[in-house]
DNA sequence: CTCTATTATGCACGTTTCTGCCTCCTATAT
DNA sequence: ATATAGGAGGCAGAAACGTGCATAATAGAG
């Protein structure tokens, strides 16, 4: 058994049993103590667990979704994703584009939810497939590989014609002051059309894409109607609210 | 083996089983484990893994090849798929729609092909998404979930701009006199105009479904250039070779 | 098709990581 | 306070890693 596959099998276990004692660990995943120990220093440097004499305790609320939970580093987008659930209602048009955090959104929308979803996205679009009540549009376009998105022309026109209630954006790098910005150009063009397009924005930002910047820009972040992230330090938390957005931590 | 089918191999691997250890590849592909390594490093550095110690890890959920649930017609269709893959040349404009036997004849395109492919279907798009010299574009539509591919007047209007080489055609029914049909309208609709638009069709047909017809008619199957199929009766095979159609047995 | 330039592969060898064991130290409970 | 379980750090063997280099395979040019 991989040691990162142990770890996380102690983040299940934990988050399972709310707290975990270190020689009980042992005996279930067949290691020494002294490994366990080792495991739960490393995972409480991480800040996923808060270490404790004998064992550890969970941190967070109880993720409910188990499957998924297969890498440690998903851990965040699931919280996102779970809290941006909740802005989502029966009988909307939402436009959702690509990304590992968009994908685990989807992912954990209820198979009940009545409403539109349009998309660029093919992994997005399979992964709705078993919403009975959901009607997929797909955008069309050149298939960009990095990011399994549509792009291009074909894209920006069909979008043209279209409008949504909420666009859920995915985030490379966000900058209160820069505004939102994206590693390539054509998907720029892209988010940016959908951004135009919808009555509010909402954004799902892991803690690690605050305050960076790249090459092409989307727009200014004031565009967002919803920031959704986690840990946000106060005053940053302001520096987008004094832009009207609601900072959803 | 070339380099690019081994690591796509062991993306297929991870796909499947979540990890992967170095030296259990090496066994299983009869390379080195340094070759091996050298690989996870790679895929690693595109982000389609994440390296651990001993082995790596896969990023995000595992990708459902619906190919593979309960279809007993697997080997036949795998069979067709790679007889038609002779007919796929360098620089052509494919058109290929949905359905398993598609995706099964995506999978085995050569890595090294350069072409561009058009196609409604996400699971296909996806498919083709390792294949660094295909320009995938996506027809955009509404998702028809019984068969994951996009239909509609949207599907319709974006096909009407475009031309194609050759059409791969997915097949639901043919028959010699009645023609080639299909469950729903709207499918028939797309896979008209996909005709339409291609010089050549090419349709892989397994056994079952010869001689058999359903509601909706897509052309007549003198469409057809080349038929693909296997252990058809030599008066059904004259048939279609009597209607100008290279069949392929 | 042939030849050459480039890339991929395997092996050897020195380095790093992981793990269990050991010792000594620390926290907790009675 | 003292007994006892838990923890930190060091050590060693085994496994895994990375690198340089020679050879093999592949791709590209002519």
């Amino acid at each position: 058994m991989l040691k990162e596959e142990r770890q996380q099998r102690i983040l299940q276990i934990l988050n399972d049993e709310h707290k975990v004692i270190a020689s009980d660990l042992s005996k279930r995943l067949f290691v020494s103590e002294d490994t366990i120990r080792r495991d739960l220093k490393e995972l409480d440097a991480q800040g996923l667990l808060k270490r404790v004499h004998s064992g550890a305790l969970r941190i967070g609320p109880p993720v409910v979704d188990f499957s998924t939970r297969q890498n440690i580093y998903n851990e965040v987008k699931i919280r996102l994703a779970l809290k941006a659930v909740d802005f989502i209602k029966d009988n909307m048009v939402l436009l959702i584009d690509g990304g590992t955090t968009n994908l685990h959104l989807v992912n954990h929308l209820p198979l009940s939810l009545k409403a539109t979803i349009i998309t660029n996205s093919p992994p997005i679009s399979m992964a709705l497939s078993n919403h009975k009540n959901v009607e997929v549009i797909m955008i069309g376009g050149t298939l960009f590989k990095e990011s399994l998105v549509n792009l291009g022309i074909d894209a920006v026109e069909t979008l043209n014609t279209m409008r949504a209630d909420l666009y859920i954006m995915g985030i490379y790098n966000i900058d209160a002051r820069i505004g939102i910005s994206v590693p390539s150009r054509s998907e720029a063009l892209v988010k940016r059309k959908m951004a135009s397009i919808s009555t509010e924005v909402l954004a799902l930002v892991t803690p690690d894409k605050l305050d960076t910047v790249s090459n092409h820009i989307v727009c200014p972040s004031d565009h967002l109607t919803y920031l959704i992230t986690e840990n946000v330090k106060p005053d940053v938390k302001a520096l987008y609210a004094n832009q009207g957005i609601t900072v959803v931590d």
